[in-house]
RNA sequence: GGGACGGUAGUUAAGUCGGUUAUAACGCCGGCCUGUCACGCCGGAGGCCGCGGGUUCGAGUCCCGUCCGUCCCGCCA
């Protein structure tokens, strides 16, 4: 072995010889992706992160070489010297390297591997679980080096544009003070008799300390920790590009952002955005448009099949008719819900005649919302004249609330509307979801992956409290740190659920990819938003100690944003799920089945803690 | 926390109405083959049917519990 690592060195990876190359002495090592023995050639895929080269050993050679070719079983680690030869029309068409082979001259297993538990290729043919089992097999697959290299091109552009534009990276604590509120923290014990530290879910607080100390434009690339249940998007460790920066307004941040964002798709995928976006920004759509239009707050818009919000409609009818309606009108009309925060509303999606649908395709979208809490899912085919067909409503409706549907809705003949109606949580939840699975199902979207399509707008303005789960208490949508509109700050008291703020998420073919705000300076304000929460100042003080006291020092007015980084890769990517660019992933329950965490511990370091299970 | 689907050979899957010897493909092992490239041909080995309990003369199959994986709602930025 040792001829081969001290003496021959690598001379090319296994991607890079081509014709040109003929004749020359080359030095190849890599992993046997396959052997194919003939008797009298054995000829050997040899494999490295950079691709794949046909090895060839011969029969009327050196005896011995010929026995190490025949030796070869996949997955073997391999080091071979050789001659660049031209195959001719012997070529293989599929690989970039295929005109040429390498006729073994000297050649050494380096290292035995048993047979790999499932054969390392792109078709995934084995499943999650034997895949995380053998996260090293898993990795050698082509589609995961490539999805691992472009993450670091995405943490090399991102580090680049970020220092040019004057930030500074600062590292910040992961074991933490804990905090309450947010997500749930991952906790860590420490040996001072029950005492824990929290680990970070964001460096949030201590960016926002940054700028009081005068740090003015700081990133990070930073791992962040939450203890929730997971998805397919959402690991309990990720990543973030963080970023915060004092004496700006919003669009200060966009713009830092928007430069960021054209400059992933440069370097990481070789794409212009300006092509789309000639002026260098994204579009805004606000935050209330986005939930009447989308029925979320990360719209798709690669495609249309919009909302069409019949609530107003439904009540001017007193419900049209239908029985299942006239209920929710009446809460309107007694005044027991309001117009503007409605807690009930109607809903269509119009699906156009030129993607028909068929009853049983429609009874499985029902389906597909029944399994988010829906009721059912209301259907009206369009006929002639604008008549209802092939739906339960179409004997209750009254010919005006049906007129003034399919005028909403912009209804033609051989239309489907599709209806959705109850609490306003879960309407928009199941629309959202539906709108999405039409897309995809009516072949408007693809069903992972971009398309070709990169579709980025900012979400604007949204409100600064939601219900909380006392009735008529009110909450922080996001932290209590954000900065309401200037406009709304008199409403804070008396009417909480109408305060906008300067919050804002960017959003790209629905996946929310960074989110952020211009933070709370003034302390007056402050004071305001706690009372709304039903916080006081003591409360305030108990629970943000720290921020509150640094805040009070001299605080510039400064704002930031932090970026979904494994989200932007998964997207860079073309990936399905979060796990195809994390090096060493968790399941949906949190379990490394690599390394079985997490595990046990002895009783004995558990005393050290202080520590004892209660089951 | 709630729901849906899944767990059978190393891997991926089939397994009918509960019926006696649990299938297939790929992989693996042995043999043959000088132009393969998903090589081919001949032969062979390989099983805690996730785990625990129950029903039954009899359970991969039915019931209960549990663990694990994937997805959705809640939760989470």
């Amino acid at each position: 072995m040792a001829r081969f690592i001290d003496e021959l060195k690598r001379t090319h990876s296994c991607g890079e010889l081509r014709l040109d190359d003929a004749g020359a002495d080359v030095v190849l090592m890599g992993w046997v992706a396959r052997a194919r023995d003939r008797g009298g050639v054995v000829f050997v895929d040899l494999r490295d992160r950079a691709g794949i080269t046909q090895v060839v050993f011969d029969k009327q050679g050196d005896e011995a070489l010929f026995a190490v070719g025949q030796e070869l079983r996949s997955e073997y680690v391999l080091a071979v010297r050789g001659t660049v030869r031209d195959r001719g029309d012997m070529k293989n068409d599929k690989i970039p390297t295929g005109a040429i082979e390498v006729l073994a001259a000297e050649a050494t297993i380096l290292n035995v591997a048993k047979p790999p538990v499932f054969p390392i290729q792109d078709e995934v043919n084995a499943t999650e679980e034997t895949r995380l089992a053998h996260r090293y097999l898993d990795l050698r697959r082509p589609v995961l080096q490539k999805n691992l290299q472009m993450r670091a091109q995405a943490y090399h552009a991102a580090r680049n544009a970020l220092h040019e534009q004057g930030f500074l990276e600062v590292e910040t604590p992961f074991l933490v003070k804990y905090t309450p509120g947010g997500a749930r923290n991952f906790l860590v014990p420490s040996r001072a008799s029950g005492k824990f530290y929290s680990l970070a879910e964001s460096p949030q607080l201590f960016k926002q300390l940054l700028m009081v100390a005068g740090f003015d434009r700081y990133f990070q690339i930073v791992r962040c920790f939450r203890d929730e249940d997971l998805r397919g998007d959402r690991q309990p460790e990720f990543t973030q590009i963080d970023l915060e920066m004092s004496f700006v307004a919003q669009d200060d941040v966009f713009a830092v952002c928007e430069k960021l964002v054209f400059r992933l798709w440069k370097e990481v995928l070789g794409v212009d955005l300006s092509e789309k976006y000639p002026d260098g920004t994204f579009p805004r759509l606000p935050f209330a448009e986005s939930m009447r239009d989308y029925g979320n707050d990360k719209p798709d818009r690669r495609f249309e099949l919009r909302h069409v919000d019949l609530t107003a409609l439904t009540v001017a009818h007193d419900g049209g008719g239908i029985g299942l309606l006239a209920p929710i009108a009446a809460k309107f009309r007694d005044g027991t819900y309001r117009e503007e925060l409605p807690e009930e509303i109607v809903k269509a999606i119009r699906v156009p005649a030129a993607h028909p649908l068929s009853r049983k395709q429609i009874d499985e979208l029902e389906g597909f919302v029944k399994q988010m809490g829906a009721a059912g899912l209301g259907r009206a085919k369009i006929d002639a004249g604008g008549a209802w067909a092939q739906s339960p409503f179409a004997k209750q409706v009254t010919d005006g609330f049906r007129a003034a549907v399919n005028e909403a809705c912009g209804a033609q003949d051989g239309d489907v509307l599709l209806f959705m109606f109850g609490g306003e949580q879960l309407v928009h939840t199941a629309m959202a979801n539906l709108r999405l699975e039409l897309g995809k199902r009516l072949g408007l979207i693809p069903k992972v992956g971009s398309g070709g399509e990169w579709e980025l707008l900012w979400v604007v303005d949204p409100p600064l409290f939601e219900r909380g789960e006392a009735p008529g208490s009110w909450v922080a949508a996001h932290h209590p740190f954000t900065r309401p509109h200037d406009a709304c700050i008199e409403h804070i008291a008396t009417d909480p659920g109408t305060v906008l703020c300067h919050r804002y998420d960017l959003v790209l073919n629905g996946v929310e990819i960074a989110g952020g705000s211009i933070r709370l300076h003034d302390s007056e304000v402050q004071r305001k938003v706690f009372s709304a929460i039903g916080l006081s100042e003591e409360d305030a003080k108990e629970k943000f100690s720290f921020l509150l006291e640094g805040l009070s020092h001299g605080a510039p007015p400064h704002g930031g944003i932090a970026f979904g980084f494994d989200r932007l890769v998964m997207l860079l990517t073309e990936s399905e799920s979060l796990r195809d660019v994390v090096a060493f992933p968790k399941t949906a329950r949190g379990n490394d089945l690599l390394t079985g965490a997490p595990g046990p511990v002895d009783e004995r370091q558990l005393s050290e803690l202080k520590i004892r299970s209660i089951d």
